[in-house]
DNA sequence: CTTGACCCCGTACCTAGGTACGGGGTTTAC
DNA sequence: GTAAACCCCGTACCTAGGTACGGGGTCAAG
């Protein structure tokens, strides 16, 4: 159960030292245990969390929802059935982001194989830009 | 082929006025021509257009990213193998992030499924952590 | 016992992606 | 023919998400 450095945290998690400190202020990341001196000692799961979290970023969570990905986790006090519902919505958000993106890939996939047809004007690129509602 | 004002563009793509002319700046929007007095006239398509921005954004893509999508369209003086080469490697982009979305969305099933495990410490959110390259 | 690498904190600054403002012309509806 | 509702443009401002700075303390190696 080693403890991590605020330096070696943010270089494991590939991120910036000031990261992890905003992170912390945002409520990302709980605040850790210092040493006598006021050093930080992260948790040994922290990077894997850092990296949760960067990670539902570029899928285009902003760091509220990841926020709210995260304490979804085990919190006492919460009654099952609210964690319940909220999992179910955010299931149903990442099924859309799922759906979406599967229709932006088989437009890509048709533009490969049929390129010549892209030459000329009805791009099925254009054709598929009304899928998928708003998120 | 009635041509859209840049209010009526605006409200049928569901954003700001000042959006529509950002994006004109940004190249993401063709500058469109002008009647007499300046006024934009927009072609019709343009409203799917600017809801396939917003919704490439809410997945994550950047702006630039949306304009190298965009520009796979129909671009004849592109040669084949560059285009295909770019829709081939935005393919695997987009793969990944439904791969990593995948993992999310198990992830919270089981949670669900499985709610009173997750009262205890080994909730399998952390354990998915470490799914998925960075993209 | 000191030097370099690391940490502390608060505050300032930066980029991306918009949004708002405001002074002016235009168009449409009474 | 005039008021409301649009549009023009340039510029300023805003939020989210970081990043950098700088003055100071700490710790490990030589």
């Amino acid at each position: 159960m080693e403890r991590l450095t605020i330096g070696r945290l943010a270089q494991l998690g590939g991120v910036n030292l000031e990261t992890v400190r905003y992170y912390e202020r945002r409520g990302l990341l709980a605040k850790p245990p210092r040493t006598e001196a006021g050093y930080r000692q992260f948790p040994p799961d922290s990077p894997q969390r850092l990296r949760f979290i960067k990670r539902a970023q570029e899928l285009g969570f902003t760091l509220d929802e990841v926020g709210e990905l995260l304490t979804l986790r085990h919190d006492p006090e919460q009654n099952r059935a609210d964690v319940h519902a909220r999992a179910a919505a955010k299931i149903e958000n990442i099924e859309q982001k799922i759906k979406t993106l599967a229709a932006m890939k088989s437009v890509l996939s048709g533009l490969i194989e049929r390129c010549e047809h892209c030459a000329s004007e009805d791009c099925p690129i254009l054709a598929s830009l009304e899928q998928g509602e708003p998120i």
